[in-house]
DNA sequence: CTCTTTATATGATCATGATCATGTAAATTC
DNA sequence: GAATTTACATGATCATGATCATATAAAGAG
């Protein structure tokens, strides 16, 4: 049956988010087409009315979660203006963020796979690297452009390879460790 | 047709080697267990009487890309006694090691997959993130112990965040950027 | 050298999942 | 309000891939 334009696009946007919170928590392969229109409460047929592909929605998923993350420290920085980069690094580097791969970073959730995905998706993670580069080195301490630059590529680094090892260890204890250890050498390192 | 004992201990050893390699290429759904046993130049029928499962061989593949990829952190250090932690640094950020996965770390490679596997790779995971930490502390600079680890764990998280960083983007110049910007970090820390 | 065992090959099976075909009812259009 | 679109549902299709069943020839036991 058909639905108002506007109840189609809200449909189009609930597929966006659903997916990319879907393929963050699972993997690219992880989730299936159907999968992800019965989680927005339709079925897997009217799916290529909005996507022309499973990897044209992962495209856009991925992109969508990308904007989501940028704005997400965006917010953390206005919080509070005082310490920009100790509050996006605390609430990086948090269990809750570990725990909750769906609503957080694309990299570190998804970022292995990435690389072995189709152009549209390397494109889409390709500009978020780049947003996020540039908001980290806005707040990034350095006399030069080209110094915070450079540590808020080393340190984007950081925080990914620390969470990714955190959520891949199968150990507590060791898991809380590495989020401990990379957050005291971020904070260690603005000196 | 049947193959001698040693045949067949030596084909299971070029199974486990080659989907070491296979998975950190194209990923843990990316390749199948046929795909495996032609590589190995065999058919899939034989694959059950050497692994009960292709989680199982992706457990016990992961666990041998760890042996591997800590053995090659511990040449590179004994190649260059004066300056082990550069030279594993150097090596790890290098484009040779970005181009070619499937020898190189498990976990710029796997690692946002190994968080969603079974049991059994997870285990073999932890422990061979446990020996590269490990490993890392035993040269790193540092007063104490505690601090050593610590530094340690933040500067393998910087390693992987930046690899896996410079094999998502798209975009060649900003990948070497990432290469040089973390290996930059990490040596001027070495104050 | 014969008998038994077994590592692999060949060929199912069975489930999953992407994509397409068709129908229908509700929204738009006129 | 009738005619026309069209968003979605239902139900194929078709390929891929894990796993199992059976056959066979070569290895190892006697």
């Amino acid at each position: 049956m058909r639905v108002s334009r506007e109840q189609m696009a809200e449909n189009r946007e609930r597929i966006l988010d659903t997916a990319s919170t879907m393929f963050r928590e699972r993997g690219f392969d992880g989730v299936g087409v159907a999968d992800v229109m019965k989680a927005v409460g339709l079925t897997h047929g009217g799916f290529y009315g909005h996507f022309s592909s499973k990897d044209d929605l992962a495209a856009q998923a991925l992109g969508r979660a990308f904007v989501h993350s940028n704005r997400w420290a965006a917010e953390a920085k206005s919080a509070e203006p005082e310490a920009p980069l100790q509050a996006i690094v605390s609430r990086y580097l948090s269990p809750s963020h570990r725990d909750d791969p769906g609503q957080g970073c694309p990299v570190a959730a998804l970022g292995c796979d990435i690389a072995r995905q189709g152009e549209a998706s390397r494109l889409a993670a390709t500009e978020g690297v780049r947003a996020a580069i540039a908001g980290l080195s806005a707040i990034e301490p350095g006399a030069t452009a080209d110094e915070r630059r450079t540590s808020a590529i080393a340190n984007y680094a950081t925080l990914v390879g620390a969470l990714v090892l955190s959520r891949m260890v199968d150990d507590a204890a060791l898991s809380d460790e590495i989020l401990a250890a990379a957050g005291a050498a971020l904070q260690s390192a603005e000196a």
